[in-house]
DNA sequence: CTGTTAGCGCCTTCAG
DNA sequence: CTGAAGGCGCTAACAG
């Protein structure tokens, strides 16, 4: 015996297919009675909907997708789950995708998601290059770009204040009496990368210190890089002591290489670092971070999405900016 | 302009709509020339096609459906990159969902998952409760059960030997002279909580050690509950000196509770563990640990699934049950 | 190699 | 309050 459909509904319970219909989505009116003899023979036949076809009849799947760059980091799972909550109690389900920061990956996740015909897109863009932004909007799909900025393209955003965040730590640095500060970021190709130098160098001029050249190193923000950058940095003549990490990854790579080179945070080198999330996992919270909303904004990017969707945002393009704090903790001290 | 279908396509390379199904899919064959007129269509009108309508012609949407219980752990998200690559090779997306452990969610989730037609679920369940995989089969929804068992139904599973782990962490800390052991899980209705506590007596049994009922706690899978569950040990007459964790969650929290108590570890109190994968945000890994592979169940489940559908997998079902290596590292040493 | 016909399961439109 | 007809975009089956 097949699924059953619609049809088979009907039939059973003595109706028409549309009057099923009806029942199911509690459109237009039906007797009491009718309905009764609908849900009897729904429950009867064990009739579950199809929804790609209420879909395609449609024209919405009542899905949003979300594309992230690194699942593995709790970051992006925070995120993850500010978004599911959000759209969970607007009916829509999430489906979540995962670039590993790869272009081309990206793309081909895109590719399907359109193809699946979901209603709207959550982007966290692996570059910055807005040429993706274009093909998506030729599709037809709105998209919400979150935490990394897109160049030259009008499209919704959210995302935090890393260039601030950044301005905030290294004043942190400086109040703490450190005047050589090196800064360890992901690829310059993605705009929380560089707008974190930038916050830095803004900090620095401000205090009016030559930033040495070699106190800016960009790479990825993985373990691997982390632990990388802060090797090289090390070898840097004037040799900073402290560090700005990117990223929480990169914060941990950096402190398993300070560790081999045996020096003690923060005695011989501070450290301080974006997003908070290791915490969870750690008995000791002792990183100095800027904090960003993660959750939040997860939520926010979702609810601007779906405004979009009912039609309910401003015509314009909206960017929304969140603030970052930073929580200053243990791995951070005066210098030597 | 609205988005271009088959037929748009077909119109303008003057074909009819099923050549153009033909070239999308390399399905019959089509000539050189034909093909390219359609290519440039295609192009042209920036046609993507609509895969919606192709399921339900079809039945079947290429997409598998992965449900956990807890996207925020480290080692679910590893779980998710085992399916997902080995989905991806199949040229399958998936949908991921996370039911934070809640059987009501889990039953939303499925219900939604079930109407979006999705070609096969990797389930992992939030209790062991049987009556869900009925439901699923009833749908005729193939189905593969990840990391837990679930009574009395005949279901594809793949997990690791829980029994055998901490049958082994316990061994361990026999080893090291430790008599005096305790043991935190989580609920009981999870089939990995309880198949930790029977490899534990299992250990203890066997070294003729008579378990003190207070010794052995049941709670959640959560930092919260680890700490909860440790502090309340501690009050236990003979209090251990050593601890087994049924994950991660809890060791962290069981260890802050540790902390909070004035206690060292290993000095005054070993810890073990399931779950490997804080240390992916540790500067310096030192929890001995039952390392579950969690890419690998991810990848097997998938591989099963997937086998399933395309007819590959043996008649009768499947249990995959994988092995568990112990690392012993610092976290665990002889008793005072 | 190419096209015609028909229908996947559902819901909008218009009639009763 | 209920139903009949038609079509969303796609592809199998069967011509030619």
């Amino acid at each position: 015996m097949p699924v059953p459909t619609i049809r088979d509904v009907a039939k059973r319970a003595g109706v028409a297919p549309i009057t099923v219909s009806r029942v199911i989505n509690r459109s237009g009116n039906v007797s009491p009675d009718t309905s009764a003899r609908v849900e009897k023979a729904i429950e009867e036949l064990g009739y579950v909907p199809n929804s790609l076809a209420r879909s395609l009849r449609l024209k919405r799947s009542q899905t949003l997708a979300l594309v992230v760059t690194d699942i593995s980091n709790p970051f992006w799972t925070t995120v993850v789950r500010g978004v599911e909550d959000t759209a969970q109690d607007a009916g829509f389900s999430v489906i979540l995708c995962n670039t590993d920061e790869s272009e081309s990956k990206q793309e081909q996740y895109l590719d399907v998601l359109v193809q699946k015909q979901v209603d709207g897109i959550l982007l966290v863009p692996a570059t910055s290059d807005g040429r993706i932004v274009d093909w998506i909007h030729k599709q037809r799909t709105p998209v919400v770009i979150l935490d990394r900025a897109i160049e030259d393209v009008p499209v919704d955003m959210v995302r935090c204040d890393s260039q601030d965040g950044a301005y905030q730590l290294v004043q942190h640095l400086l109040a703490l009496g450190h005047r050589q500060i090196g800064v360890l970021t992901g690829s310059r190709r993605v705009s929380t990368a560089s707008e974190r130098v930038a916050g830095y160098i803004q900090a620095m001029e401000e205090a009016e210190i030559q930033v040495h050249e070699g106190w800016i190193r960009y790479g990825t923000f993985s373990q691997d890089s982390g632990y990388e950058m802060a090797q090289r940095i090390l070898e840097v003549d004037p040799r900073p002591t402290a560090l700005l990490a990117g990223n929480n990854f990169i914060a941990v790579g950096a402190m398993r290489a300070l560790r081999g080179a045996g020096l003690d945070v923060p005695g011989d080198m501070s450290v301080v670092s974006f997003d908070d999330l290791t915490s969870h996992l750690l008995i000791e919270p002792f990183l100095t971070v800027a904090d960003q909303p993660a959750y939040e904004m997860g939520q926010q990017a979702a609810a601007l999405l779906l405004a979009r969707l009912s039609g309910k945002a401003p015509e314009e393009h909206q960017e929304i900016l969140l603030p970052i704090q930073i929580t200053a903790r243990s791995s951070s001290g005066p210098p030597l």
